[in-house]
DNA sequence: CCTGCTATTGCAAGTAGTTACAATAATGAA
DNA sequence: TTCATTATTGTAACTACTTGCAATAGCAGG
């Protein structure tokens, strides 16, 4: 199942294990975002002996590596989902309901960046908030 | 110094307290970003009665007030700054330079958003990570 | 298969940040 | 000025997250 990951981590020196492979699989079954509560309570039900710092390392080393992304979505805990598809998120201060960007959208930003800069911005899955349409009437 | 801020509270129904002033000031003068550790240390000095607690409850209103700037620099710790230029960061995950951005790259973005979704964008400080010029070269 | 190297984990203690609740004090009105 | 209202604070307990260290276990090589 993540073969690609197994060998891509080889390549790169370092180990794939049970914990590392329980974490993925639970992002991948969800295809939502996840916060490291809700990752350690379903590890807690398949791998009892897995602590939470585990989790936690976990999670920043997936994320380093790639295979997972990270997001702070407002109320300061950080969620975390599978890589795949390379989106943003839109989120209403008020009401929290949120709306998918495709990366498309930030392509040529990120290019006005690199040009201005020299900066090669890769953050692939910003948060920006605002008011969504109807909160925007009260 | 505050007297505006303090006439948009009261307008607003809250207070101003020797507590939030004292934060204001400490951001005021630093003139950088700062996190909640580093002015909790300064104001033991001018404030020892003073909490944890409220200094990281006075940084959470002063932000939801828009008197202050949140942002999360990639250790995961948030940092605050006064708010004022509206500017954006971009940094190096490799060896953490930084470059500021005018918000006016981003305005023509935050329209496309409110074609596109109706939502209406008021992020006033997106921290974008990438590779610095010197680090894409290694 | 074994074996050795060392990346990774569990453990336990530490730091960072949040919250319920009762006491305090900023403000507006008398 | 004085008083009443209630937003805000301090306290203390709690939750979230991090880290140093010794034990464990991937996995590359023989
Ligand atoms: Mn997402
Ligand atoms: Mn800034
Ligand atoms: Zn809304
Ligand atoms: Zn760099």
């Amino acid at each position: 199942m993540f073969d690609q990951i197994i060998e891509t981590l080889h390549q790169r020196g370092f180990r794939m294990t049970p914990q590392r492979l329980l974490v993925l699989q639970i992002l991948q079954d969800a295809g939502r975002h996840l916060t490291p509560q809700e990752i350690f309570g379903q590890t807690q039900r398949i791998l009892p002996a897995m602590t939470e710092a585990t989790v936690y390392r976990t999670l920043s080393f997936l994320t380093e590596q790639g295979f997972i992304l990270a997001a702070h979505i407002g109320n300061g805990q950080l969620v975390y989902e599978i890589a795949g598809h390379n989106h943003h998120h839109l989120i209403c201060r008020a009401c929290g309901a949120t709306q998918q960007i495709d990366h498309q959208f930030l392509e040529s930003l990120y290019q006005q960046f690199r040009s201005k800069t020299g900066y090669q911005i890769d953050s692939l899955h910003v948060t920006f908030f605002g008011l969504c349409p109807d909160c925007q009437k009260n």
